[in-house]
DNA sequence: CTCTTTCTGTAGTGATCGACACATAAATAG
DNA sequence: CTATTTATGTGTCGATCACTACAGAAAGAG
């Protein structure tokens, strides 16, 4: 049965094409796509910017990547490939949904700041505007992507009143929508130049009334 | 000495010009170019948009705001002059700072989401991505326009140190940022369809260690 | 070798970009 | 009235937009 197939070849390294090579790497040529699209934006990113970065022709681009949309569509997903950890380790390492938030924001801080690698500032994702109009489908896949965020810090957070970490009266939702509050406002600071301290004191600001937040709803009024 | 002068009128209105009177209210257009402006942002609003959206044709825009990135300029000053104090209005008025700061977020929460005018949602200001490249001159007026809100978030603080208010040990910058932090991520949240009622949430979670975290800071560590 | 397939560089597609020339219209100044 | 000044509408400027036709180059298949 694994013999008869005679074809083969499955594999998602398409064993070599047939034709002429490509002459560039895919790869780092998306990296650098993705550096433009992170840094300007999709409108204010040109194919000319983008093919001068990436150091091909148009023709290479389009036949590799499609068309702009489908560019930026990979650039997002190598943007979640390559960054998505440097937020995220820790949060899904840590053993309480406290320090997993705690991770969350100061990792978010020291990432949206670009100090712990050679990225640009702020979250590609949260400061992207393509929503906007004109663009529908990228516009729903940064929507979408941006929801990832909500819906991990929930589960978390359930999963946080199921072991009893904390009080079942808590709004997860809210509280999430809180963190998720915090982190897309840092990437607005991050843009303008607030440094990874000023960032970190906000995230500490921020779980400084974690424990009156977890504490459930009865003392809010009065 | 007040006689002599003979050429008058150096009133703020030109008395009228002289020549053809403009057809269109100049208020009016500008209004349609702000929320252009406000929803689909500076590189991604075509003159043929303004045009359209201001019922003029090129050569009066040119005429009456001089170019594309001066219009813009007095689109910014429109935004302030008319949604200022649909945030600010309530902060300005409050008599402790702790009621000021809710006020901000609470009106923020009902602004941003449009519940308070027909206005699009989220901020102008906190969700232009000018400031990325190519347009310095917007990008430091946006940044400046940013900076506008930790300023008077910090003076408002430091009052309420001065009026014994809240005890000299606070970390009046990190509050102010913190606070900022918040709104600027309410504008991403509003722009992605949260509701009013959820960023009211948001809001009094924000609040919720209001007291803890203007107690200093000798009790974070440990 | 030749044939086919795929990529690359040159050059250029129509469309749209921001901005403006020009003639005309509508007002005031004299 | 005429002269001057300013705004409007038509039409269009060169530049740039996203995108591609085309021919040559570089690989495997035979």
């Amino acid at each position: 049965m694994q013999k008869s197939d005679e074809m083969s070849n499955v594999d998602e390294t398409p064993a070599r094409s047939r034709g002429r090579p490509r002459a560039f790497d895919r790869e780092a040529a998306l990296a650098q796509a993705t550096r433009l699209f992170w840094i300007k934006g999709f409108e204010a990113t040109s194919i000319a910017d983008l093919t001068e970065a990436m150091g091909i022709g148009s023709p290479s681009l389009y036949a590799a990547f499609g068309s702009k949309e489908a560019l930026y569509a990979e650039a997002l997903r190598h943007y979640r490939d390559n960054n998505e950890a440097l937020v995220w380790a820790g949060f899904f390492s840590a053993g309480t949904a406290r320090e997993a938030v705690m991770s969350f924001l100061m990792d978010s801080a020291a990432a949206l700041t670009g100090c712990v690698a050679d990225i640009p500032r702020g979250c590609m994702v949260a400061l992207s505007s393509v929503g906007s109009e004109g663009h529908a489908e990228l516009g729903g896949l940064v929507r979408a992507a941006r929801a990832v965020t909500l819906d991990r810090l929930k589960a978390r957070l359930n999963q946080a009143i199921s072991a009893g970490e904390i009080p079942v009266s808590t709004d997860v939702h809210a509280l999430g929508r809180f963190v998720q509050t915090i982190q897309n406002g840092m990437s607005i600071l991050a843009r303008d130049g607030a440094t990874r301290g000023e960032l970190e004191a906000v995230a500490e600001l921020a779980m400084l009334g974690w424990d009156t937040r977890t504490g459930g709803a009865e003392r809010r009024r009065g």
